[in-house]
DNA sequence: TAGATTGTTAATCGATTAACAATC
DNA sequence: TAGATTGTTAATCGATTAACAATC
């Protein structure tokens, strides 16, 4: 099963494609059976050309004089991002952060399964995180020999992060979503780092106010 | 007191000066006195050129043949940013994820004092979180007139971030640091949001781990 | 001075927008 | 059918890269 119709797609058109599905959901959710790119575009502030360019790398999902049917395109855009392919991810590290987004996060609306998470803290060990179980870092290398691990969540601190970014590698693991404000890097290119860098997006803003 | 050699500076370039400033600090850490954009670049995975044409919107930080002066250079991007400019922020929603920032977001590091927080749990209300006192909702609206708020912090629920959006651009707020994965918008061009969608973040990521 | 490296102009590349034939 | 709207091709626009004269 393959979406694919262009075997380029570009970083912009990949970035835009959870902006549609987080659009459609909403539509969805309004029961708003069909739409235009025309009209989608306009919610979005976006081209109506853009939208049609979009989805023409994954394939054709409209009707000439009908429009997209939300429903079955959100459903496709979903599966072009893999919300239905059973990904599992583990924590690397329980701090308030990690905590935060155990507790809030809506990991299973994103197709994602907490398997675990890990931490260093003797008081965390042995605990459970909103029914997610906290490992010592002694157990990291052979959980993730005994099971599927797509992703890993980087919450640890900065000092340690490319170190445990690199072991983690030797053990397999291709997905990281970063939240340590380092750049990580691998000789491997598909190796995926995923950052959320807060202080990049604050500077940023910073700049925007002072220079509207 | 401008900076600025061309007036339209690209949303490209400007999430850029963040990294730049990063990396910048990172060598003034090591102790390295000067680098070449080539260097840089090589550091950075990116093109001389490209740096040298990213730096050239702002002024001319270098010196032919030498290069860039690496603690000069750091400032001058620093300051481009705003990191001397004194900004305030607060806080709206002190939850899972309020409560992190609070705790371990270094807003100093970005120039940022943080004043206040505000939430509408009782038992928050009247508490300190690493010396930010927590307010009610209902003083809000006379905080922000007898403080100067240059950015809001939204950590509330999705529910209601729109709702508070435009109440808090009606206050006068112009800079919005937005967490609540809404796409947030305004009719007043001068008003930003800088958006943290983790879920669109990690949906790319799981785009990525399939299609490598 | 000679070598290195900038800032900037020109060339290239890629992404966005416009246009339109196809067709529901 | 006529009107609407797609998917796609072509045109435009903007961003990145290359080249090079200026100069430290």
């Amino acid at each position: 099963m393959n979406f694919l119709k262009k075997d380029n797609i570009s970083d912009a058109v990949i970035r835009r494609l959870p902006r549609y599905y987080r659009q459609l959901t909403d539509l969805c959710n309004q029961g708003i059976v069909r739409i235009s790119s025309q009209s989608l575009g306009q919610e979005m502030g976006i081209t109506a050309s853009q939208i049609r360019q979009d989805f023409s790398c994954f394939g054709e999902f409209g009707q000439q004089g009908y429009g997209y049917h939300v429903e079955e395109l959100r459903r496709e855009i979903g599966q072009i991002l893999g919300v239905d392919k059973d990904h599992h991810l583990i924590m690397i590290g329980v701090g308030n952060l990690g905590h935060a987004l155990l507790q809030n996060f809506p990991f299973a609306q994103t197709g994602f399964t907490v398997d675990a998470a890990f931490d260093v803290a003797p008081n965390l060990i042995g605990t459970m995180i909103n029914n997610v179980p906290v490992y010592a870092m002694a157990d990291l290398a052979g959980f993730i020999r005994e099971h599927k691990v797509d992703v890993v969540v980087l919450t640890v601190p900065q000092s340690v992060a490319q170190d445990m970014a690199t072991s983690l590698i030797e053990m397999g693991i291709k997905g990281f979503w970063n939240f340590t404000n380092v750049e990580l890097a691998s000789e491997f290119p598909e190796v995926k780092f995923e950052n959320i860098h807060f202080a990049d997006s604050l500077l940023t803003l910073s700049y925007r106010v002072e220079n509207p």
